[in-house]
DNA sequence: AGCACGCCGACT
DNA sequence: GTCGGCGTGCTC
């Protein structure tokens, strides 16, 4: 009997791979366990197993594999079955999944290895220049990546070199694959056994006499043990007595002490061994909290919708408690940024150790930790608080998902495939473990809001803030009329500053908002009229006064600011538009004795960097705070009484259909940092166009009346949640070619779906990265099969890549659109 | 996606 | 004449 595996290699191939196996291990081998396969001609990839069969493959003959990487399955079934919902759902292959579930560490890789050949007597007068010089290195150094060769050789591609050397059976190559996951090792020391007794430890003391430094540690190693009564590393003890590591090395070599190791997790809570007893709802959260509790009776998806700053983290935190009393898993997914210190304490004062943290700014190693303390259902990981990239993760018996700020777009994986919404493929988890799932979010999505309405979802309000703290007055400032009137200074109107003021008296925070970042985003010579664009797409370059660059945002590309415009040489150079940095400068000259900071993506690029300026502003070292959308995650200042929107239009007038909604949102979060505790806080949106039905609803709070006109329009324009969509995107560096492409894909789609065929257009960036872009959008009824349509495109789409001039043009499904 | 194979321009 | 550019095709 014969035996075979299905792999899933982490390749964007639409197809399982079959490798042959022994009948041992076949009896070894577990769905989801890693093996290392042969893949091509020299490379060595790591698969998942995701079938193990008696089939012998027909056409082909199936590779052996190299090894076994596991053990015990590092991917459960159910994870296997989410893998297989995602990429039939995102139109992608498992091997995309494969790649964005697993840690890097745990998707290991070949390297190519050169050592050189034992041949007596080797002529090496028949190495050319190149050639000799690798074989000289490999006189030093016993074996050689390509990447030392690239160096050695200072260039590129040095596989010719490599491919002649073997031709003269001068050198061999190996692939070599290594586990890139190394369990982290703290070095201890002790005394070596043989001083154990008094009588030898004296001796050894009196012996030390003469290496008084020597002496000085093993007393000071002495005292710790004593102290602590627990092992000692060598890092404490270095610190301890003041001696350098090298006269520990002299002991360890003396064999007077003994050195080992002990394995230990690099995630570690810091916080007290006690845990706080949960805080006391409020009767609104009690309520609420009882309504979600009868609503999960009757249905697994509950939305509710509470107000900021209407305490719903309590609820969420009673809701964790009974799902822990049950010993099952609960997943606590937020948008990345939402994910700060401030929230994570407050958790683990609850939980301690039972809460595990997962998102990017986190090392490979640490996931690596986290995935295996939630695959063995450890009690370190009950509780998983991650971004979304945490559905990943291997859950057995979870109990809970909590998708907390679920309006957020960040949800929604945009750039490599899979192109998954996390709040949507995490109802879809709960459903396989039969789990509940509550979405919460003071301004729901139309989405999750229709979805609630339609009674798909249960759905319960919080309408009170924590406190009874009234709303925010928000107050519209009509720009254009402040203009006429002259009553504005730069982008701050009368109104603004008097209010700004007043707060500062009162020895209140502000908050500034303006949805852009930079100086200015065009810079125009008001002679000729040229501005600035990027040589790789097609927009003007922002101008950045901090570093005095013109950069552009889409691609990265930067250069030094021009004196004088390079079109014509006349130095009247003027700015329009305005970002962030010019509303600091703005604001440091109106206030010069207040302090003034920024928060953007150019301020919180280090890794402590957003952290350090939410501290700042915390302690009140900060008295206006000037920023971009960053401002409006969950973030909970005491102080902050003034919200200020310098510019609402600009959102408002975005090219998406999305636009109003998350205006609102934008908006409605922004004015929801202001005054959260006592007294009333106060919020100003500059605007041309007061009497804009969002800035209406914004302004009355009126979250409802936002979502029925919203749906109006969704409905007359066939747009969701009323149709489904999937937007596809051509790019290619050849607009020629992406055009006569998306033409001939539109009209295919077409042919079947009809009027319910968008485009081709062009996209209001036309080029990025030096790629143009053509979008086609296929409009999806309710009562059309979603799994036929996307079988068609799949089909529309194979054909097209038939077509040899079309191969070149890249394809991106996007299923949903968000 | 890699990576090899294969066919045409710019350098010794 | 070679080096190296990227179009084309395949990977169990």
């Amino acid at each position: 009997m014969q035996y075979f595996i299905d792999v899933i290699i982490p390749i964007p191939l639409q197809k399982l791979f079959t490798y042959s196996i022994t009948a041992s291990e076949s009896g070894f081998l577990k769905v989801g366990m890693r093996v290392a396969v042969p893949f091509g001609k020299s490379k060595i990839y790591t698969g998942i197993v995701y079938k193990i069969h008696e089939n012998a493959p027909t056409v082909y003959e199936a590779k052996d594999i190299q090894q076994i990487l596991d053990d015990s399955p590092l991917v459960n079934e159910i994870q296997l079955q989410l893998w297989q919902w995602i990429a039939g759902y995102y139109m992608c292959t498992l091997g995309d999944v494969m790649r964005a579930a697993l840690p890097s560490a745990f998707i290991l890789e070949s390297e190519t290895v050169i050592t050189k050949n034992i041949v007596e007597n080797f002529d090496e007068s028949i190495l050319k220049d190149d050639e000799f010089l690798v074989f000289e290195a490999l006189h030093h150094q016993s074996t050689l990546k390509i990447h030392d060769i690239s160096n050695i050789l200072d260039k590129k591609n040095v596989l010719p070199v490599i491919k002649r050397l073997i031709e003269k059976e001068a050198i061999s190559v190996e692939e070599e694959v290594y586990e890139k996951y190394k369990p982290k090792l703290v070095r201890y020391v002790k005394l070596h056994a043989k001083y154990s007794s008094e009588e030898s430890l004296s001796k050894l003391l009196s012996d030390l006499q003469r290496a008084q430094k020597q002496r000085q540690i093993v007393m000071t190693l002495f005292m710790l043990s004593s102290k602590t009564k627990k092992p000692v590393k060598v890092k404490d003890l270095v610190n301890e007595s003041a001696a350098s590591s090298a006269i520990i090395k002299t002991l360890i070599d003396k064999g007077i002490l003994e050195e080992y190791h002990i394995q230990t997790d690099r995630v570690v809570y810091s916080g007290s061994e006690e845990t706080e007893a949960t805080k006391l709802l409020n009767e609104y959260q009690k309520t609420a909290l009882s309504e979600i509790k009868t609503s999960f009776k009757k249905q697994n998806v509950t939305l509710l919708h509470g107000v900021t700053s209407s305490g719903k983290t309590e609820v969420y935190v009673k809701l964790i408690e009974d799902v822990l009393k049950d010993g099952k898993q609960v997943l606590y997914l937020l948008p990345e940024i939402a994910l700060t210190a401030q929230l994570i304490t407050r958790l683990q004062n609850y939980f301690g150790e039972q809460v595990s943290i997962f998102h990017s700014k986190y090392s490979t190693h640490e996931r690596v930790e986290v995935w295996n303390n939630v695959l063995h259902n450890s009690a370190k990981a009950k509780i998983v608080l991650g971004a979304r990239s945490s559905i990943f993760l291997p859950f057995s018996d979870l109990g809970l998902i909590i998708v907390d700020e679920e309006h957020e777009q960040s949800f929604k994986q945009f750039d490599p495939a899979p192109r998954y919404h996390a709040r949507d493929t995490a109802v879809v988890l709960a459903n396989m473990h039969q789990a509940k799932i509550l979405l919460g979010s003071a301004t729901p999505s139309l989405e999750s809001y229709f979805n609630a309405k339609q009674n798909k979802y249960g759905f319960v309000e919080i309408t009170r803030r924590y406190n009874n703290v009234l709303m925010p007055d928000i107050e519209l400032v009509d720009i254009k009329d402040k203009l006429k009137k002259k009553r504005m200074k730069g982008h701050f109107s009368d109104r603004l500053i008097e209010e700004m003021t007043e707060t500062l008296k009162a020895g209140h925070q502000i908050i500034l908002f303006q949805n852009r970042r930079g100086f200015s985003p065009i810079v125009e010579c008001k002679t000729c009229g040229h501005s600035p664009q990027c040589p790789n797409c097609d927009v003007s370059l922002t101008y950045h006064q901090y570093r005095n660059q013109l950069r552009c945002h889409y691609c990265g590309y930067n250069a030094a600011m021009m004196q004088d415009c390079q079109a014509c040489g006349s130095q009247d150079l003027d700015n329009k538009g305005f970002g962030t940095e010019q509303i600091e400068e703005e604001v440091k000259l109106l206030f010069p004795d207040n302090k003034v900071a920024r928060m953007d993506l150019d301020t919180t690029r280090g890794k402590y960097g957003y952290e350090k300026i939410i501290t700042a502003l915390e302690q009140q070292e900060i008295d206006i705070l000037v920023g971009t959308q960053m401002l409006t995650k969950g973030l909970d200042f005491r102080n902050v009484k003034l919200v200020g929107i310098m510019n609402a239009d600009n959102m408002l007038n975005f090219p998406d259909f999305r636009a109003h909604e998350r205006s609102y949102q934008l908006m409605q979060q922004v004015s929801g940092r202001a005054g959260r505790t006592e007294e009333r806080g106060k919020v100003l949106i500059q605007t041309y166009n007061p009497h804009h039905n969002i800035l209406q609803q914004v302004s009355t709070n009126n979250y409802v009346d936002m979502f029925i006109e919203q749906m109006n329009e969704r409905f007359n324009f066939k747009y969701p949640p009323v149709f489904k969509q999937i937007k596809i995107t051509l790019k290619h560096k050849d607009y020629i070619r992406v055009e006569t492409a998306s033409i001939w894909y539109a009209k295919s789609l077409r042919q079947i779906f009809k009027d319910n065929v968008l485009g081709p257009e062009s996209p209001p960036i036309a080029r990025i990265r030096n790629q143009f872009h053509k979008n086609i959008l296929v409009k999806i009824p309710k009562q059309q099969s979603l799994v036929k349509t996307k079988e068609a495109i799949i089909k529309i789409n194979n054909s097209f890549q038939s077509i040899k001039d079309f191969r070149s043009v890249k394809v991106i499904l996007n299923v949903d659109n968000f």
